[in-house]
DNA sequence: CTGAAAGCGCTTACAG
DNA sequence: CTGAAAGCGCTTACAG
């Protein structure tokens, strides 16, 4: 069944293809009888405009690109949500790939998206993407957003949110809680929110005057698998930690079941506070505390940015950073420390 | 920076539009002096090939369109992942829509996808998705294949788990652990997924000549606040249930909730068996017993069946069935049953 | 208010 | 092996 084309229903209407195209976008005053013989000849035809075609005249799109870096990762989930809602809200579409946190793949759907001529491009970056590469991206004159995740030495619009102070608030809760052996688990330092958030626990160390021991600071990606294995180099250290900072949401996940594996128990053996809160984190047992962040208000805030970038292309970048929230449950041993205070 | 054009190009580099296009598309012999400037001119000038003009000229595209009912749902996670996988062990690209469970969201997406002209649609249908919705999708002649769940009355392919299996070894589980007052939180009928689970249900239910009560089965949609509720309405039933069915993830999540919110304790005072499992499961308190689905080979499969199809357009449809498995943990009471027994 | 015509950026027969 | 030309399905000045 070929489709039908707009040609099409214009000899089925008896009018011109102008007139036609003029139905399909509600332009000016048609006259009233035609336009009802255009939209008949439209539903007897079952036609669909071909948006490919549309495009390649006015190349105004209501679409806009999202690309994430790990599909798989929670945390990302009322983030597009959020994303999606501001975007609908402006009635624009989103289309979403995932990138796997793999430079390769990110590459090809940049390719994909910038033949599509989207409207505007939000990238989550994958770690060790280089300013050379979103700086052609520049070229190309397509609006494009930074979400999460900042290059550095790029010019554009970012949505992120105030790691160092996360991770900092997460370490001075266990600073405060008397435990001065504070191990880390962080994803490597090839993408900014590693970076930041280690910034954060050291600064955090150095406000409570625990001197920094880089022996219990150790690097993963952002699997469960990596995290699995970096606190079992973390444990297996002579001098013990009383506690762990995991910098994010599956690390958490891989810290606990290291833990558990060698029969630590949480918070009694070893304390955990992570990064990245999720809605099931309180069924957990002990119920995780966490550093939340705001991911839904984080995606609106992304399409704001791109919004505004596409509507003034040549206006001054911005970042906008959003604050973290810690939430306090059980893992990081509150009640164990407190009953010991009293 | 207006992007440089196939034709700039070609001025560029001295020759014909027509050799630029077929050096782009590695075609023929072109000769080498020639590729080689040409290749040269697309370097210097950035040159990007505008997807939609060429999609214009020859129709095949190498994006697949998938459309979710529900990004937040964690179930589709590595759903989505062993589809990309698979995708992408075939050269092409998948771009992702969010319908929300919301039937106009699902149109508009459609329309989006459509109007792409995408090589192939893959849908996991919203709640009271029409069949002719769906036919009207046939009438394009755009290939699709139908995820997770499927609508009667339209011949399409579909990739599908065998809920009615699963539900039933899940209840079974139940009943040979001793419960005979077994209610369940279902998402509502519209929906295959929701149709079957209870079919199994019930199946379970006669096996065991257990009499089924639908004073014990509540419904809801696929939050986690449908089914807090659900519960709320099943433990206030004079006649107490011993253990719950939970349709799936998210309402797994309400029930437990709802149980800890009036003071239950999960498997003593209720057990608990949930559809779908999740990375995280086996961290709760207690850890759930679930219906585990094959996920990640559900979305390798939706692409297989839509190659094929995209293949051979007037194949017959298939439905291709996975298995589930259960994945006994705590919640089901397994243990505190075992004891009693012996 | 409506139509004829040009053109968006490509690809592909058709000649040579 | 290479180029001139037609055309994919639309939209938008330009006339009238």
């Amino acid at each position: 069944m070929a489709t039908a084309t707009l040609r099409d229903v214009a000899k089925f209407a008896n009018v011109s293809e102008a007139t036609v195209s003029r139905v399909l976008n509600n332009h000016a005053s048609v006259n009233e009888v035609l336009r009802e013989r255009v939209n008949h000849a439209i539903e007897i035809l079952n036609y669909q405009p071909n948006r490919a075609a549309r495009r390649l005249r006015s190349p105004s799109s209501s679409v806009i690109g999202l690309i994430i870096s790990d599909i798989e990762n929670p945390f990302f989930l009322s983030l597009i949500r959020g994303l999606e809602d501001a975007a609908y809200a402006q009635k624009m579409n989103v289309i979403l790939c995932n990138s796997d946190e793999d430079l390769k793949k990110q590459a090809r759907y940049l390719d994909v998206m910038t033949a599509e001529r989207v409207a505007g491009l939000i990238l989550v970056p994958s770690p060790g993407t280089k300013a050379t590469t979103l700086r052609s991206l520049l070229q190309t004159g397509i609006p494009f957003t930074l979400l999460d995740r900042f290059v550095d030495g790029v010019d554009a619009d970012v949505a992120k949110v105030d790691n160092i102070g996360g991770a900092y608030n997460a370490v001075k809760h266990a600073a405060e809680l008397g435990y001065s052996r504070i191990g880390a688990v962080i994803n490597s330092g090839n993408i900014s929110t590693g970076v930041e958030r280690y910034e954060g626990y050291v600064k955090a160390l150095g406000n409570a005057n625990i001197p920094l021991d880089s022996n219990i600071v150790k690097y993963g990606d952002f699997s469960v698998e990596s995290a699995f294995k970096a606190t079992q180099e973390l444990i297996s250290q002579p001098n013990p930690v009383e506690a762990i900072f995991a910098a994010n949401n599956l690390m958490s996940l891989g810290v606990l079941r290291a833990l558990r594996d060698v029969g630590k128990r949480v918070p009694e053996d070893v304390a955990l506070i992570g990064f990245d809160d999720m809605p099931w984190l309180s069924e957990f047992s002990p119920p995780l505390t966490a550093v939340a962040q705001p991911s839904y208000e984080l995606g609106q805030e992304a399409i704001h940015l791109l919004l505004r970038r596409i509507a003034q292309p040549s206006a001054p970048t911005r970042t906008v950073t959003l604050q973290t929230r810690l939430i306090i449950r059980q893992s990081c041993g509150v009640q164990l420390r407190r009953n010991k205070g009293s």
